[in-house]
DNA sequence: AGTTTTGTGTACCGCTCAGTACATAATTGA
DNA sequence: TCAATTATGTACTGAGCGGTACACAAAACT
């Protein structure tokens, strides 16, 4: 059902990765309202129209990294299913490294970026609290696959999940971080291999 | 040599520390002059006066930051030295980890903060390449610790200390972002412990 | 004592910030 | 065709930003 009124002249959609990007690069306080304008090439009113304040907009960007960035990265770490699960995970890991490196984005993970920014005084503490969900979310995804591979024989029985989970979430952030730094892709990827090497996996 | 004019009612290296301490919980674009006068208890002209615009400060406070507390955590790495290199290596990265967690300062690491922040169109370009340096400054310190363990015989041969260092500082980096997102110190001890007992050191 | 030097406190500057009022343009339904 | 509805573009608001001018206070040198 169609409804009265003018059509609006820009993809949501579109302007919603723009201005994720946007917030990627420069944080959330790092950000005006005016830089995401002149990004995305609409005016004041009907950015606020379409997506509500910053505060409303940063949450809908970052949701809209964790649907396109993170989840997908997530899910293939179960495929290809009849792969060994090393293989699997080191195969996540590098291309976690990779979408990190990659020139077609900011350098770096938005989630850590967002983390490492909340708390401020300068973030709103729902937005904060956002943050703190999707990363607990993220967290608890990894840890499920990894109970699930626990079951299947691919994961040493000895071995905490959570713990587990853990440490190769903190590989994660820490890639992040050292992707920021401007650390090329290959030195990122040997790392990765040497911790996965290292793993009682198989 | 006594110098004329009225004493500065403050003291220069107690004002730094706190002032550190604001960048360190806002971060640059977070924090403003204000919140940095009020937190110091003193007034703009004499933030100005004592420390110049914001940008030199924060990097007088990121400096500060480096020597009280990364430095003295990398030369801890050198001690006791008649305790094995595992030891050393686990305790350094447990130290750190304390550290990051403490209530006596913000959570996380400053130069993680600083670095994740970095590059983005709020912080002056010069900070960037302030934060490149001393982050290339710490890890190539790190290196040179490797390098010399390894001649010791601590560190197996066959080891690139390049690739150690970049494994090392990826956890600390990534512990960081664990402590900002508030992990336990106890659980990121047990993580660091599990990282360390899959390394080939002695 | 008086001059010079340096720090403090108030009050302000121009600018940018997030957010909005309002007139106008475009679209739908009657 | 015309009212109702929704988006756009300009121009604006009050608040907060980084930074400073200026009058005054306190210290040292002569």
């Amino acid at each position: 059902m169609a409804t009265a009124g003018r059509k609006r002249s820009f993809d949501t959609d579109q302007a919603l990765d723009q201005a994720m990007r946007v917030f990627w690069e420069n944080g959330f306080a790092g950000t005006s309202m005016a830089d995401l304008t002149s990004a995305l090439g609409i005016n004041k009113p009907s950015l606020y129209a379409a997506f509500g304040n910053k505060e409303q907009l940063f949450h809908a960007a970052v949701t809209h990294y964790v649907e396109h960035y993170g989840n997908p990265l997530l899910t293939s770490l179960l495929e290809p299913a009849e792969a060994p699960f090393v293989d699997r995970l080191q195969a996540f890991m590098l291309a976690t490294v990779e979408q990190q490196c990659s020139e077609a984005a900011p350098r770096g993970c938005f989630m850590v970026k967002g983390c490492v920014e909340s708390g401020s005084v300068s973030m709103p503490q729902e937005l904060t609290e956002t943050m703190q969900t999707l990363t607990a979310e993220l967290e608890s995804g990894l840890r499920e696959v990894f109970e699930k591979e626990k079951i299947n024989g691919n994961l040493d029985a000895s071995v905490d999940t959570r713990e587990f989970a853990g440490y190769v979430l903190t590989m994660m952030y820490g890639m992040s971080v050292m992707a920021k730094r401007g650390k090329s892709c290959e030195e990122l990827k040997s790392i990765v291999e040497a911790a996965v090497k290292n793993m009682s996996v198989t």
